[in-house]
DNA sequence: GCTATATTCAAACACAGGTTTGAATAGACG
DNA sequence: CGTCTATTCAAACCTGTGTTTGAATATAGC
């Protein structure tokens, strides 16, 4: 038995010396919480339910975390790393003209929701943490929301014309962003509303081209009109943001963005 | 003391007799309720705290109402009834163009987001039945997903040319009010991102403002692409969805949703 | 005023779920 | 082999919370 510390009467947590090496029971605790704590969110979790599913003791969790928040914590923390950003990142590094780069990460984006294999959960998470925020709110913010969202003002200021923080660059950006959540957000109003809708992979091909032509419909034009007013030097992020529509519907320029 | 009917042993709800006119105390109940169902959500509330702040007993609510979920249901349905959807439905049905009317409906929707008055907590209930449904989910679809929805659906397919059940019509329903959700449920990724945005009237009008240019530029386009290309009668809801830009950030229609 | 019904109240009940405990087990190291 | 530490386990603990109860009170009809 640990003798524990006199100091700290309330944080009474034995912590094992080595907290980051592959534990397996640690391992298998935190694989299994992410799935049920992006399903019913962190408070309607039990930790029982956690501890069932990975064949698991109850007290191991709170051997191996302290307490329940200390395992969603981890889970989070897991789940901002994971290949989100990672796909985001390596859409709007590409060396590519920029609408091509947004659709690149519109497409990234909306893929990672609706994948039925690894990082689909990340998202519900996000969803219940918007709706019940936790002391780990600020984490998935700063860790997913803030990277991702000032790279996409740099991408669409770039096209725009304009710098990042202007309001109008930002004023798209959420609506860019805002076509894509509204998939995840509102799936329960999707699916009374257009139950036929099945989020197939060609599906959600079709949506990402749709949401890149709507988005670059109003980028473009906007750029068009404010060029011809007032000719400033053209930034070279914004070198390619200037063509006319292309084609509808037959893009599928086949930059995936998973290797 | 009322005897409890001997069938339905599980269900034991006296009810009283009209549960439609006014009661004082029912009335507080609910209307405490809602704020703090709509702060926490259905789970994390507890009805203790409603009966402190009604200053009613605990047991008033099970009197009442049956169950926590049947106070919960009543304040569902309050919501519904509440000032959105005829907000909507009068920006809908008026007399204008539909481009104004497309902007009307843009505009009462987001300002029904963000008044601190009356309906502001209404949509927050939304968010928290989309991150954990409870059997109340249905209703909030169907009473206020679904009507405003297919209207928008009318409205923009009568813009675009296309049925209302075409598929790209759902899409540009989706991409608009996608746009419109971005601000209600990724408020704590804004308050990250862009710190310095206050919901203040004057904002809302630059966002509802930038809502309605950002959508009709494709809208529009597209209605000229493939009118110019297959010449199709024009239905008599569309007759004005065809206008060239106006000068952008002046419009201001000044028509007003609420009375 | 009297009785019956509707409503309110404080207290108790039941139980789910986070947390703690103390013993049992397993390695590690000498 | 023996001791020490890390880990696992079943059980108990305890608080919060939905629900029930039975009495007390108000109200209505006669």
């Amino acid at each position: 038995m640990v003798m524990l510390p006199p100091a700290k009467p309330r944080s009474a947590r034995p912590r094992p010396r080595r907290p980051s090496i592959s534990d397996p029971t640690r391992e298998r605790l935190i694989d299994c919480a992410g799935p049920i704590f992006a399903d019913r969110g962190f408070q309607a979790t039990t930790i029982r339910e956690i501890s069932t599913v990975a064949g698991e003791n109850v007290a191991a969790i709170h051997y191996h975390f302290g307490d329940k928040l200390g395992l969603y914590s981890e889970v989070v923390l897991r789940s901002t790393r994971a290949a989100q950003v990672d796909a985001i990142r390596s859409a709007l590094a590409q060396q590519a003209p920029p609408d091509q780069i947004l659709r690149a990460v519109i497409r990234a984006r909306l893929q990672s929701l609706n994948r039925r294999d690894l990082p689909d959960w990340h998202f519900r998470i996000l969803l219940h943490e918007f709706a019940s925020p936790t002391p780990a709110l600020g984490q998935v913010v700063e860790h997913v929301g803030r990277p991702i969202f000032l790279r996409v003002l740099d991408l669409i200021g770039g096209m725009l014309g304009l710098p990042p923080t202007d309001e109008r660059t930002r004023l798209c950006a959420i609506s860019v962003m805002g076509q894509i959540i509204a998939y995840v957000f509102a799936t329960p109003l999707l699916a009374g509303v257009w139950p036929e809708l099945k989020m197939t992979p060609e599906q959600v091909e079709r949506i990402a081209t749709h949401i890149g032509d709507f988005s670059l419909a109003y980028i473009q034009t906007f750029r068009a009109q404010h060029q011809a007013l007032e000719p400033q030097p053209v930034s070279p992020a914004a070198r390619n943001g200037l063509r006319q529509f292309e084609k509808k519907s037959t893009s599928t320029a086949s930059l995936r963005t998973t290797p």
